[in-house]
DNA sequence: GTCTATACACTGATAGAC
DNA sequence: GTCTATCAGTGTATAGAC
């Protein structure tokens, strides 16, 4: 009897253990980059014995594998903010409050991935060249629509869609600089303003408003 | 007679060697970061013994200081372009034009100090509370100047910083996601056209055009 | 599935001959 | 100022008892 329940209760461990440690390992990985990170040292955020980590991960680079996989998802789901939307005063200025929502939940999601682009993406270089690369050409042909539609002013997509990615994700990335200038870590008000700001110049600066 | 010679010399054979070594070791920081970069490694790329590097630079941690302070230098130098400017047209023209220029010519060095900040400035942490804030507080006052003799639209000036850093700092520092999905590093045109492109939609979203 | 003890490789740093 | 040899410390990963 209890036999056969033994298989659920066996995946329902591993998958609340991996989550422990995908977490933990997010912190760390974020703070220490790959090479500074050490499994001791996860497994002490984890509050695990470090070969645990290595009977759900067989090595350190699966870990970082998967925690930065976790965060690739994060960003697509953001993604969809930004379709079924009338028009870029919709769907951009959607789309901006979300990517500034991620940054303020899950920076350390954004720097990790930070981290692995800019050490020229030798973990998820494959998801650059099909799922991003097949998510940019779709956004490109939308706002290549907004533009035909007279919705927005024409402005190469690309580099717009760029210029969302640098701005949100700068709050993240950069947030310890932005909190040291502004004296403090950014208060709910200070979201608000940034949120704003960000969008008001972008949608500005697109013509959309 | 060669005897007062000798400081001199010794003093050009170290200014090259140490300019050498920070050369490697800027760009094995920017690929592996701070824990991942080997003293060994960089002593490779710059055609040294690895013994050498502590002759010059006696811990890691001092090379990786002086390494992180030239990259803060050349961020300072390109934000003279912002000044004695008549308006923002003209100033933020041309701090956008200088530091895209920074972000193709220093990729390394930008990924540096990206790393360096995301990780908590552990080193620079006193430059971002004493330079970096000093001359933040100075252009905020220079926008407000323009703000209020009506040269651009109102905007939160510490937000219109942070995006003018975003969008040129992410040509350097996500250069490699940018060239995926561009199918090859950018070309001459390609960098003319993404500083138009951001040049542009910041001018307008600023309402300075 | 959990944890202790340990093997094995590598790193930063130094000593000392040249 | 240069370089070889080496040490002490630490890291990843695993073996094996429980």
């Amino acid at each position: 009897m209890s036999e056969t329940l033994r298989p659920l209760r066996r995946n329902e461990i591993r998958q609340q253990n991996e989550a422990l440690i995908c977490q933990a390992a997010e912190k760390v990985f974020a703070e220490a980059g790959f090479g500074g990170a050490t499994m001791q040292l996860i497994a002490d955020v984890a509050g695990l014995p470090k070969a645990n980590l290595h009977y759900y991960f067989p090595t350190k680079e699966h870990l970082y594998r998967r925690v930065v996989r976790d965060i690739f998802e994060i960003w697509l789901q953001a993604a969809e903010a930004m379709d079924s939307a009338p028009g870029p005063v919709e769907g951009i200025g959607a789309y901006i409050e979300a990517k500034m929502e991620i940054s303020r939940r899950h920076p350390d999601g954004s720097k990790v991935w930070a981290y692995e682009v800019m050490h020229g993406a030798p973990v998820i270089q494959d998801y650059l060249e099909t799922t991003l690369r097949d998510w940019t050409s779709g956004r490109v042909r939308l706002i290549e629509r907004w533009i035909a539609e007279g919705k927005m002013a024409r402005v190469d997509p690309e580099h717009l869609l760029y210029m969302l990615w640098a701005a949100t994700q700068h709050y993240a990335d950069f947030g310890h600089q932005i909190a040291t200038l502004n004296g403090q870590p950014l208060t709910d008000a200070d979201w608000q303003r940034a949120t704003d700001s960000v969008k008001t110049m972008i949608l500005r600066g697109i013509g959309a408003v």
